[in-house]
RNA sequence: GCGGAUGUGGCGGAAUUGGUAGACGCGCUAGAUUUAGGAUCUAGUGCCGCAAGGCGUGGGGGUUCGAGUCCCUCCAUCCGCACCA
């Protein structure tokens, strides 16, 4: 036998793809382009364990199988390099961020290269590099010049909008704003130049506002609810607190719909597009104005149920509604004030949690906008201030929640609809017909939504109306590891953007990384670069991590670009991409940013596509199989599993062992010994002097002790071979367990297969003899096999395609380079260390990636003869062989002739005998 | 509560369109060979049964000549959202 000496191998062609720059996409091509894509990772400080390089892998392999198909491929590798840990890695140490992120961004590197993992070597990109910001600064430029356009659906430049308003004012005018006024043109032009200002803010695309942030104090930043786990903060855990502060924000919500709607044409996941969809929220229904009484204000409602308008019987308004102070009287003025004071006090989670309705009475009273009825306006909890208007009309016969307040509070319930019983519960049916409801009537909740809304529109009081549940992004950080924002203020305040000729706005050297002592942000501390000699100031906010990794894959289309943020004939050529591969994490956050400025890039002219990722694959986690040792809680002694009974095993606590010292459920007690340095621990074994361990199935993590480091794996069997065993453990899109012990048979098998290449004395066994029929026939069926996995990312049952493969060459002896050399190419995309290794020996002096993936053809796959099982009623009872070309009836005649198939006829005739050419024959008696 | 996904041997999993359930691998059993190895090779291995045979894809029901696959219903697990008006 010849030794398959994979550490040798796998080291040489890793030097030789990274001297021959073998995964550099060509730069001008007539080929079909393929561009595929891992999610952009941070390269954190921790070490890889076997479930990151997953997707890799997989990408790696479609990369690799695309090159051989002839597409010209893009498969590029960079890193998302702000963000948090290595901030405040540097607050500790003193360690300038940029210097951690290299390191760990080597690191990465190093590790892929083991793995086998190459990208284009032209593309690495890392987000915190100037050459990279500066484009991320230029687009949020673009964001900052740009308003949306309603009627023409698109992004539009701040200049047309100024000329609209010069010439108009704002009547014609349709946009995304958070601007409520009205003006005239000339009252425009009487404006101030800060007042103008000020309002074209609040059309920007991207623009600064009060909003009310989730500012956390132990961090010093606002934070994004997607930054947010259980109140805390999602890096770090730290307590997060709401208040209200001017900060710039990204005006998404003006692409909602845009974003919602083309879902449909994406090739993504269920499960994924849901949650885009949720998060997105659109609801239709109605704005509805009640008036309050001895008010001038209005108390605006949103409801997706405008027919129930005569089932309202009170309004609930959020504790911080503004109108809460003005409505209050004087008798409930104490009790309004204890209840918002204590509602601002709980915390989310007993929000949630809390299933019984609170509130109270204000003392005032909202105008029916039909009827004139007095409705009284109570301050509960259960409305948010965040969704809608804040407020509420309550219909308790319509709607459970209010249902619920009514019944505690005692609050009227008036039937509306024909069918439901109210005192049971609400009824909702948008089906049934309404009564005591005027001139709705005998409609069903259908038709009396769009009658109600046409009754509102002529009264004046209300609309057609669509809410969101999304909300504008915040897209300041009060950090320093970001990118500044490219934002000047002038003497009077007046926000200007820093032109493309000053770009990168490059970070400034801060003494410390911490706020400055004034309160003001990092960046603040550098008064040299904040302080302009104009007498202007710069903007000290510093962008999300968001920022960078929401356009880098543009960027990779034409990484080292100095003039452009790409190339728009590179953009055209190679977007969109074709294969996205990432973790389900970034459904909400990354994915949707990445759509937004995708979609406002395509409508000011500078990107090709709206829709930056066709088909989006999200892979499972691989889990950690902990291994765990029963100890004897009186003795300390650890005891075989298999020793320990249900009755027994109260006495014992359950410790996890390192998955390292496991093998097929048996713990080597010495290396535990060494590994805990006391020689003193007893272990009880059982009658074979094994050590027995149960084993659990939970996250990989370290304090579990059931990590395994990929780099480890490919000392001890290769990269190859660990490449191949990820693949075969299951479904990419699937969460499955690692367990290191299977891992013998795929090692076992690339062994084989180098085996059929070379003999025991390492001597080359290939000859060059014509392939019989049955050698091609079992060749065609892998490449079939292989291909179709491949194309349909079902890279687990590639893997017995190889495995029969070889496993019946080995049988017929075959050594033929007709079957052999088809079978290397074959191979490659998973073994591409060995595939070149044995590329190289069969005589061909470039890579295996220069080879066309070979064509399976009809004639090898199809059987000659087919042996048909033969059911007789359902049961499979016999099986007949009959040439592939027989004729139905011939079947059936072979079929019936059988003698088993006799036996259970036992003279009768069948009633029906059904053949499926190819398939099988079922009779039926 | 709402939405999405997933349930197949001791374990990971296969079966793309309704057509031989359990491919392939781990583990296990027996044998061979070698006894320094976590080595290699051969055969067997869903469950019950001596066998004939029966039962089997989370449970129950249905459609069909035929169901892991389609329909209804229930259960379990995981993920996301959560008083969204």
């Amino acid at each position: 036998m010849g030794t398959y000496d994979f550490r040798r191998i796998e080291k040489a062609w890793q030097q030789y793809w990274k001297d021959h720059g073998t995964f550099t996409a060509e730069k001008e091509s007539t080929k079909p382009k393929y561009y595929v894509l891992d999610m952009f990772p941070y390269p954190s400080g921790a070490g890889l364990h076997v479930g990151h390089p997953l997707g890799y892998i997989a990408t790696d392999i479609v990369a690799r199988y695309k090159r051989l198909k002839g597409f010209n491929v893009l498969h590029p590798m960079g890193f998302d390099a702000f963000g948090l840990p290595a901030e405040q890695y540097a607050i500790q140490t003193g360690i300038h961020p940029a210097e951690t992120t290299r390191k760990n961004i080597d690191r990465y590197l190093e590790q892929m290269t083991i793995l086998g993992l190459h990208h284009d070597p032209e593309t690495q990109i890392s987000t915190s590099d100037p050459d990279y910001y500066k484009w991320t600064q230029w687009i949020f430029v673009q964001l900052f010049e740009h308003w949306y356009d309603k009627h023409a659906d698109k992004a539009r430049p701040i200049a047309d909008l100024e000329a609209h308003f010069a010439q108009y004012g704002t009547a014609g005018l349709k946009a995304a704003t958070t601007y409520k006024g009205t003006f005239t043109a000339a009252a425009w032009q009487a404006m101030s130049r800060k007042a103008q200002a000020d309002i074209l803010m609040e059309y920007r695309l991207a623009y600064a506002g009060e909003a009310t942030v989730n500012w956390c104090p132990a961090l010093g930043t606002v934070l994004a609810n997607e930054e947010i786990k259980d109140g805390k903060s999602e890096r770090g855990g730290h307590p997060v607190e709401r208040r209200k502060m001017r900060q710039w924000m990204l005006r998404i919500t003006a692409y909602a719909d845009r974003l919602l709607y083309a879902l449909d044409r994406l090739d993504w996941s269920d499960a994924m597009k849901t949650m885009q969809t949720n998060w997105i929220g659109r609801s239709e229904g109605a704005s509805i104005r009640f008036g309050v009484e001895g008010q001038t204000d209005e108390l605006e409602v949103f409801t997706t149920r405008p027919d129930t308008l005569y089932g309202v019987t009170f309004m609930v308004v959020a504790p911080e509604h503004s109108i809460v102070d003005k409505i209050t009287t004087a008798e409930q003025k104490e009790a309004v004030q204890a209840y918002v004071a204590a509602a601002q006090n709980r915390s989310e989670i007993e929000r949630m949690a809390g299933t019984t309705k609170t509130g109270v009475f204000t003392g005032g009273y909202a105008l029916h906008p039909i009827t004139g009825a007095r409705i009284p306006i109570w301050v509960s909890d259960y409305v948010v201030i965040t969704y809608g208007t804040g407020a509420i009309m309550a219909v308790p016969s319509g709607d459970q929640r209010d249902w619920d307040f009514a019944k505690k509070f005692g609050i009227p319930i008036v039937k509306i609809t024909e069918e439901g019983d109210i005192e049971e519960a609400a009824y909702d049916s948008k089906d049934a017909r309404l009564i005591n409801s005027d001139f709705l009537n005998g409609m069903t909740g259908h038709e009396a939504i769009k009658a109600m809304i046409a009754k509102l529109e002529e009264l004046g009081k209300g609309e057609r109306e669509i809410t969101y549940r999304q909300r504008d992004v915040i897209w300041s950080r009060q950090r320093y590891w970001g990118e500044p924002t490219p934002i000047t203020y002038d003497a009077e305040g007046v926000a200007q953007a820093v032109p493309l000729d000053q770009l990168p706005l490059t970070l400034p050297e801060v003494d410390e990384y911490k706020p400055s002592p004034d309160g003001e942000p990092p960046l603040g501390r550098a008064q040299d670069w904040k302080n302009l000699p104009d007498g202007s100031v710069r903007d000290l906010n510093t962008m999300p991590g968001l920022a960078g990794s929401s356009w880098y894959f543009l960027r990779y289309t034409d990484a080292y670009n100095d003039s452009h943020y790409a190339d728009p004939k590179r953009l055209q050529y190679w977007m969109p991409v074709d294969l996205y591969v990432g973790g389900t994490e970034h459904a909400v956050g990354h994915l949707l940013y990445a759509r937004f400025w995708t979609h406002f890039l395509h409508d000011i002219g500078e990107c090709p596509v709206d829709e930056p990722f066709s088909r989006l694959v999200n892979q499972g986690m691989i889990q950690g199989t902990s291994q765990l040792a029963y100890r004897h809680q009186a003795s300390n002694a650890f005891v075989s599993a298999d020793l320990v009974t249900k009755e027994t095993e109260s006495q014992y606590s359950q410790l996890h062992v390192p998955v390292g010292f496991v093998r097929n459920g048996i713990l080597d007690t010495e290396a535990y010994k060494a590994w805990v340095q006391d020689d003193s621990l007893v272990f009880e074994t059982n009658e074979a002097g094994e050590f027995h361990t149960t084993s659990m199935v939970e996250k990989m993590s370290k304090s579990k002790y059931n990590t395994v480091d990929p780099a480890e794996i490919c000392e001890t069997y290769g990269a190859d071979t660990l490449r191949l065993y990820e693949m075969f453990l299951g479904p990419i899109e699937v969460a499955k367990p690692w367990n290191t012990d299977g891992i013998t048979g795929v090692a076992g098998f690339l062994k084989r297969f180098y085996n059929l290449f070379f003999g025991d004395q390492e001597e080359w066994l290939v000859s060059d003899d014509a392939p019989e029929e049955a050698e091609l026939r079992e060749l065609h069926k892998a490449i079939k096999q292989v291909e179709e996995g491949i194309e349909r990312l079902a890279f687990n049952t590639c893997v017995p395609a190889y495995m029969v493969l070889a496993k019946e060459l080995s049988r017929m002896g075959c050594r033929k380079r007709a079957i052999l050399e088809p079978f290397v190419v074959l191979i490659s995309p998973f073994a591409p260390h060995l595939a070149e290794e044995l590329w190289a020996r069969l005589g061909h002096d470039s890579s295996v990636l220069e080879a066309a993936f070979p064509q399976w053809e009809e004639r090898y796959v199809v059987e000659n003869q087919i042996e048909y099982p033969v059911q007789v009623n359902g049961k499979v009872r016999a099986k007949v062989s009959v040439a592939a070309d027989a004729s139905k009836e011939e079947v059936e005649k072979v079929a019936l002739a059988h003698e088993r198939v006799q036996e259970f006829l036992a003279g009768r005739s069948p009633r029906k005998v059904i053949v499926v050419p190819g398939r099988i024959v079922n009779v039926v008696v």
